[in-house]
DNA sequence: CACAGAACAGACAAGTCTGTCTACCCCTGG
DNA sequence: CCAGGGGTAGACAGACTTGTCTGTTCTGTG
């Protein structure tokens, strides 16, 4: 429906140029490393037109984390790892499997809601908006572990999202295998939560400051 | 024997100043959100000064990671936690209740070294410096994790990183009991290598993408 | 066929950034 | 007592930002 992108007269077809322009150099490069001039270039279109579609390069962005949270968490990740393995715990260990084969492939840039978090701040707009993708993500694997029959699900999903972000941050430093030793990890955290109790066992010498 | 930083005409107490403001401000702001100029006004300095002793800025960059390193890294995050408990394993352990006390302290800034990979990328200098600073965290936890007899320490070693760095940036996120849960699966950690066996057992359906 | 809407091309304003350079000052050591 | 090294103050070059604005050209539709 949406046609040849590079059909330069079809109205809408320069936005979603610039779109998918932006998408690429921001997920590779960050926001800031990525001026609009660029984008304009890149896509082929006037700046005018930029500015007519985006008021700023702020909404530009906006955009974009809202694309990318379509095609990345929700596409890639969530459905992909959803069509793998047939019960719900299956389907959770399987979002590894999905962030391992993202680790190597072509695509893999650079975690993106981390990096505009990191770049934006947590108080900026922009920032929060990148809070709220990553929200949805966990409440996707909230969801999951309450079909899977777990228990303390929200306690479960946070611990859950601390490993892939790990691991993607590690994957980013060069360490190939960490969405591999993520889902080691990640099984463990499924059996701790198979039962209702807390974890009280808490090995050795955990606790005090002190001596 | 520095002497009164405020002193303005000691030699190399410029550069302290110098240093001092941009660790405040690169520590709490990123990089190039952070300018010379702020830099020179925060600090009382002429620019010509900050030249002197710092060619590039990147030079003051790499000179902020150095100190990030030995004031973070060595004296909070590992002799802190070295300081509590008696037993290597109980030192792992630790490090994450220094983490938990730093995420709520109000030095708490933002994951620098994260911070700077990502806004510079991993083949630029500065992040191959961040990248190498990492490395010196992780071998430090191999280390107390040979100590304590554990096995697969490499492994050990990266495993333990990615819930660190994981966890920092759930804290950045909001998430304020991010080095508790870290901790728990930390623990976990621990005895999924008191053998030296490969846990086999993970779980129901993992490896397969198809059915 | 004419016209409205949208895209193109690109100059421009106003501000940012890093890094250089001049000019002057003041303290210390030989 | 005076030379020089390090400091201050700040102008400046040059590149790069975002965002505005003026025109021109193209295109689908009444």
């Amino acid at each position: 429906m949406t046609a040849d992108p590079d059909d330069h007269r079809n109205p809408y077809v320069a936005r979603e140029r610039i779109l998918r322009t932006a998408y690429d150099l921001f997920s590779r490069r960050g926001i800031r490393a990525v001026g609009v001039d660029e984008v304009i270039e890149r896509s082929s279109v006037a700046k005018a037109t930029l500015y007519r579609h985006f008021r700023t390069k702020n909404e530009l962005v906006v955009a974009f984390l809202e694309r990318r949270q379509q095609v990345w968490t929700r596409e890639l990740v969530l459905d992909e790892s959803g069509r793998r393995g047939q019960t719900p715990e299956e389907r959770l260990l399987a979002m590894f499997d999905v962030l391992d084969e993202w680790i190597h492939s072509d695509d893999f840039d650079r975690c993106t809601f981390i990096n505009v978090l990191l770049e934006m701040g947590p108080d900026h707009p922009v920032g929060k908006a990148a809070i709220g993708y990553l929200e949805e993500l966990r409440d996707m694997v909230k969801q999951r572990a309450d079909e899977a029959g777990l228990y303390r699900t929200e306690e479960f999903a946070r611990s859950w999202h601390i490993l892939m972000k790990g691991s993607i941050i590690a994957a980013y430093e060069g360490d190939g295998d960490a969405a591999r030793r993520a889902k080691r990890m990640a099984a463990d955290l499924i059996e701790q939560h198979r039962s209702p109790d807390e974890p009280t066992r808490v090995p050795a010498g955990t606790s005090a400051p002190g001596r």
